[in-house]
DNA sequence: AGTAAAATGGGGAATTTTACCCTTTCCAGG
DNA sequence: CCTGGAAAGGGTAAAATTCCCCATTTTACT
């Protein structure tokens, strides 16, 4: 069985390491190299001097991350077979690397023997898709379409906001200058489009969603 | 040389046995088992019948975090060292981390050198700190003792997690097995405790506290 | 065994939230 | 000018939340 080799860009040099050690132990596969980010991973490729079998490419990094760097394998190194890796599933990232041409998408907490079928899937059959990828596109589609129709006039956000303190909607309407029935009246228009039963709801949204801090 | 034994708590199941396969190449030391969660170490710590060396504790993960199985070794096995684990590096983490009696902490980016020597360390002298987290402890001295004596019991912790869902009160007592006017109790408590004057601030606070994912 | 502190549950009432039905006011486009 | 739709406001009632009393049972600790 031939000896494969394997690229590991990931800034957590804990996790590049011991992941080393795991690959190790599959036997057959070897590390090429391993870098702290996406410059470090040009670098290193040229001084390897030829291609790794796999590239496993973590997304969240310093200085260049994984879209980047995947944008660059795209232009540069087309040939080259990624797998990305992250703890993030934001289905946005996902597509992003896929659409960039990453031959793989892969959760840090998946089970070891996944991620050993993954590498070889892709050695073999020139990709890998998990379940979890293909249910988080299909979850994307119907939920962004959702979400992007959702829009925000400037008064409900300013509600919203508000809605997210410890003040009651009598309160809220004193600071915005409304009657209380007239704020009940955004406080129906929000739940209806944002789907939720209460405030702690309109909570829940608004920082899911970036409209507060925490 | 003894071998030791080492439990891995970490919800990202292939850092996890990443990690076991480079431990194991250390050489001196052996995976007692490992957990995906709090609850999960809770268990795998009885059926394993003794006491593991070193306990690597993983902060964010899902049913229980990091924090919550720190204060539940302080109180039911202070005697276990642990070392926790995390990207998040965050004073108030690693304060509390520490407060609740761990015996160390890294950063999931350190160098495979620091993570031995941390082990070691902990071994024989009983501890390991990193310059990382002294420049914290000190950064944080002048900051704190505000929200820093409270302590929530189990089941109040529970509840609060609870009460940041849009199931009211009536439904939350129902999951958690309790009367209405016992969850009325907790409500009260919490309030008193955490100085809040409404559900919403429930929320904040547990978002603020890491009490649940968002 | 004795006691204090939690945990559990109850009554009752004021306030707030939520729901569904409406009317008035305002303003821009035909 | 008039008109349709959005913004603002109203009435009412049920449900949920919040607050203050309190009693019983369990648990923990000396």
């Amino acid at each position: 069985m031939k000896t494969h080799t394997i690229a590991i860009v990931d800034d957590h040099r804990l996790f590049a390491q011991s992941l080393e050690a795991l690959i190790s132990s599959f036997g057959n596969y070897e590390i090429a190299f391993y870098a702290g980010n996406g410059k470090e991973f040009i670098n290193s490729l040229k001084e390897y001097g030829k291609n790794p079998d796999i590239v496993l490419l973590d997304i969240n990094m310093p200085v260049m991350n994984g879209i980047e760097t995947m944008a660059w394998i795209k232009e540069n190194k087309p040939e080259l077979k990624t797998i990305a890796l992250s703890m993030d599933d934001s289905e946005e990232t996902i597509i992003k690397m896929l659409r960039e041409g990453a031959k793989g998408y892969l959760l840090k907490d998946i089970h070891p023997d996944v991620f050993k079928k993954a590498i070889t899937d892709v050695i073999e059959k020139g990709f890998y898709y998990s379940d979890n990828i293909t249910n988080a596109l299909l979850d994307s589609i119907d939920k962004k379409e959702k979400d992007d129709s959702i829009k925000l006039k400037e008064r409900e956000v300013e509600f919203l906001k508000l809605a997210c303190t410890e003040k009651t909607y009598k309160e809220i309407a004193g600071i915005m200058f409304l009657s209380p029935k007239t704020i009940d009246g955004y406080r129906e228009a929000l739940f209806d489009k944002l789907d939720v039963r209460s405030r702690i709801g309109l909570v829940l949204y608004a920082i899911k969603n970036k409209f507060i801090e925490v």
